[in-house]
RNA sequence: GGGUCUAUAGCCAAGUGGUAAGGCAUGGGACUGCAACUCCCUGAUCGUUGGUUCAAAUCCGACUAGGCCCUCCA
């Protein structure tokens, strides 16, 4: 398989280090608040890498983190932690807020059909991990203690910025508002492993450790629940495409400092969704949630195929003009695909030829939208019987998860009054009394559905 | 200022050197009492500009526009 790796900034072909299987390795979300869509188009894009790779023969072990602590909003002792503060919000405590959002996050996944990695494990449930890591990092001197707190040295390391390919000297420190510079380090770039002294006393979450009674810092958890789970070699690391500085360039930096040999060989970003004045944020414009969308009559997966006709490495810009093309796409679709039958005999050769040309699309560094035309072309290949074309894109659909096979659930009160309009409908033309027949029908437009006469008769038409 | 990515029809988008996939919309037609659904037909020389080549949307340079990162972020 063919993926963009961050590391060469080239697309490679992708070799894990044991043959066969992989160990993968995502970062989760920070459940201080809700998802956002944008948030989710992450875990879209990772979802389809990881059935890929399964559909490609290999066996994936999935690791993902949920922080539920640590995460500040800025990197040096001044930022507020983003868990304490979802908690003052609502008064509540951290934990509450964190069981909560976990939930939220995970039926917001369901409805994506991002399916729930093998180990999820939250970042408050592995201190000691981090304890261990952050000792021999204290030994071995790529880490210091500063006024109360554990810093890494970025200055051990010649590679430090291989990730970006920052220069140092060109940084622009506070680039942004209302970043400090931290006083106790040594090197503008170094980052805290672990909190013993933070402006905010009311941190809830401390734990007792070598240099105190504290917290780890947000970059730790990542390297700590990885090797716990995933052991010292890992062959991708996901995340979003903000994430590659400063979170993964520190995760490098620890672990590979920590291990003494390099650990990760691909390192794979998903763009990000952004809206029509840039990136999408919690904090401004708009809080686009799965809920909201599906307030607003939305079906998430329509969200989801919106992320797949496009590449998890294009900016995609969220409008509802854009939105509604995608809807109507999907629901065209899954139309299509509903209507086939189980006639037929399978064409064995013909699934084999599009099993290979959609195995060549997700090789191709998951060209998802590749992948859509093929299903297109099944379901044009007037070569190809229904059971055929049923059983090709059943398979494809292991991959792209977008239930074209299922049906939406249907309300039997409401289809029993709509089939009383209809046998109503039906009397009223005879009579060719298309005034009163209009009427009804519009009565059953009204119900949210739509009608359809055909030669076998009139048929409800499920949004 | 540094880094990084992008630029293809109204919209989404494929294309990785040989004369532009696909989807939605639009327009026309079939079907219908009219419609909806469905089916058929219908559209672009690829941001601008140099260069390499027999041949470039595809490679190289410059320019223009835009996104993201440079210690919140997916």
């Amino acid at each position: 398989m063919k993926l963009y790796n961050t590391l060469t900034k080239k697309i490679e072909e992708f070799i894990p280090n044991k043959e066969g299987e992989v160990k993968m390795y995502t970062c989760g979300p920070t459940v201080y608040h809700y998802a956002h869509i944008g948030n989710l188009r992450t875990y879209i894009f990772e979802d389809i890498l990881e059935k890929s790779l399964k559909y490609l023969g290999y066996k994936v072990d999935r690791v993902m983190n949920i922080t539920d602590v640590g995460h500040l909003t800025s990197d040096s002792d001044s930022g507020e932690d983003k868990m304490l503060k979802g908690a003052k919000r609502e008064h509540k405590t951290v934990l509450e807020i964190a069981d909560y959002y976990t939930e939220e996050f995970k039926k917001d996944c369901e409805k994506l059909n991002v399916r729930w990695p093998d180990t999820v494990s939250k970042a408050t449930d592995n201190i000691d991990q981090y304890i261990k890591i952050i000792t021999n990092l204290l030994d071995t001197g790529y880490a210091y203690l500063s006024g109360g707190n554990v810093y890494f040295d970025t200055s051990k390391l010649d590679d430090y910025y291989k990730l970006t390919n920052h220069k140092e000297d060109e940084m622009v420190v506070g680039v942004r508002e209302g970043v400090e510079e931290d006083s106790n380090k040594h090197n503008q770039a170094d980052f805290v492993l672990w909190f013993t002294k933070s402006k905010f006393d009311d941190q809830e979450l401390k734990w007792d450790s070598p240099w105190g009674y504290g917290y780890p810092g947000w970059h730790i958890e990542c390297s700590g629940i990885s090797m716990k789970y995933l052991g010292e070699n890992l062959d991708i690391h996901c995340g979003g495409i903000d994430n590659i500085f400063p979170h993964h360039t520190n995760e490098i930096a620890q672990s590979e400092s920590y291990l003494g040999h390099k650990w990760c060989n691909f390192w794979v970003h998903g763009e990000h969704l952004n809206d029509q004045t840039g990136k999408m944020s919690k904090s401004k414009g708009d809080f686009l949630t799965v809920n909201l969308l599906e307030s607003k009559g939305y079906d998430p997966l329509a969200y989801r195929f919106m992320c797949l006709n496009s590449q998890y490495r294009k900016v995609l810009v969220f409008s509802y003009e854009i939105l509604d093309n995608m809807s109507l796409s999907y629901s065209k679709l899954k139309s299509k695909t509903l209507s086939l039958t189980d006639n037929g005999v399978l064409d064995e050769d013909k699934i084999n030829y599009y099993d290979t040309k959609f195995k060549d699309a997700l090789n191709n560094n998951l060209n998802t939208s590749m992948c859509l035309t093929i299903l297109y072309d099944v379901l044009k290949d007037s070569s190809l019987n229904d059971l055929t074309k049923k059983t090709i894109i059943t398979k494809f659909d292991e991959v792209l998860s977008l239930d074209l096979f299922k049906e939406s659930n249907i309300d039997k009160n409401l289809e029993d009054k709509i089939n009383k309009l209809i046998e109503k409908r039906n009397k009223y033309k005879e009579e060719k009394n298309y005034i009163e027949a209009d009427k009804i029908r519009k009565e059953i437009i009204n119900l949210g559905v739509n009608i359809k006469d055909t030669r076998e008769g009139t048929k409800i038409i499920w949004n």
